[in-house]
DNA sequence: AAGGGAAACGTTACGTGATTGCGTATCTTC
DNA sequence: GAAGATACGCAATCACGTAACGTTTCCCTT
């Protein structure tokens, strides 16, 4: 079956302003999912490579529906299912992150299997995201949790806000 | 025009394990709540009212529809948008949050304005909700937005797992 | 008390995010 | 190359949240 994935460039919305060509982070990124999923024995497949590469391009977080479009744009869209399995996906392998108080989907970019707890600045005006850590904020998250006795399995630090960039630029637009 | 609200006791769904009886709970934070109200000029109308009721009664966060059931049961119940409404309003206030990783909300059990960064542990065994927070965990956050240039406007920080209380009782039912 | 403006609520419909169920294809292993 | 597991296609549906617009209630002024 022929079933060519049309897949774009995803250059940036014209929009939105795109702070750098993520081409060299997106290829760094795709080669280390590459080695995580062959270390971990599972399948990095067509679909879950290319959900990741939309992921790693944007400058923005994207949501499931925003990537069904991306990865196969005209009537024909991708089905939200398939793009939620490459999510899940990604997820469970830690090369993708949830953000819960978005519903919408960002590549991971530490993730070096370090247990740090990793905070998401989100910006409100430009939408661009960062991730955020100290040794200091790490231990006293897990102090809290050590002290209330909870065994903790995931962490959603989520902070919105404005980030340093948009703040030079005066009110909000 | 008649117009009955037929709200009722609120008693915890027959299949949830209540840890202890809320009343005491709940009229405390119904006390501070109207106070809370008075002095910040706003009106603590009826539903608003049940519906904090509801979130304090409750030994687990609740959605907005199922708050729209317990307020109004049977076919006709309390429209989302009515829901909506009441706790977009609580929230405001400072009585309520929202759980973004759960789509649910809670009563807010602290909130005297300490401007702690409060964390919220949720049970994946029970569904209860503890809120969480020290001087250090405040101390590292403030410290980690602040390095990062950022503005905060709010956050969200949520931490799925099991609480102690769960974890004596062996695995994961 | 009458009136006028704001805030709160009712009703309907809709948009988006996410999942269920089931069938088909593809890969892996023996 | 047959069997089992994993991944994907397809359609329908559920769950959460909001838009738009009209009506009621409250509160303040006159």
């Amino acid at each position: 079956m022929a079933h060519t994935v049309s897949y774009k460039p995803l250059v940036q919305s014209t929009t939105e302003r795109p702070h750098i060509t993520e081409t060299t982070k997106t290829s760094h990124a795709l080669a280390r999912a590459e080695a995580i999923c062959r270390s971990h024995g599972v399948r990095l497949t067509r679909i879950r490579r290319t959900v990741l590469e939309a992921l790693c391009s944007s400058s923005k977080p994207l949501g499931a529906y925003e990537l069904a479009d991306l990865l196969a744009p005209g009537p024909r869209r991708m089905a939200p299912i398939t793009v939620y399995r490459a999510l899940d996906f990604l997820i469970e392998q830690g090369l993708a992150h949830r953000l819960a108080s978005r519903n919408a989907y960002i590549a991971t970019v530490d993730s070096d299997g370090t247990h740090e707890a990793t905070a998401y600045l989100i910006c409100e005006d430009c939408g661009a995201v960062e991730e955020a850590s100290s040794a200091a904020f790490t231990g006293a998250l897990t102090d809290l949790l050590a002290r209330a006795g909870f065994e903790h399995r995931s962490k959603v630090l989520e902070v919105a806000g404005r980030c340093s960039r948009c703040q030079g630029r005066g009110g909000r637009h």
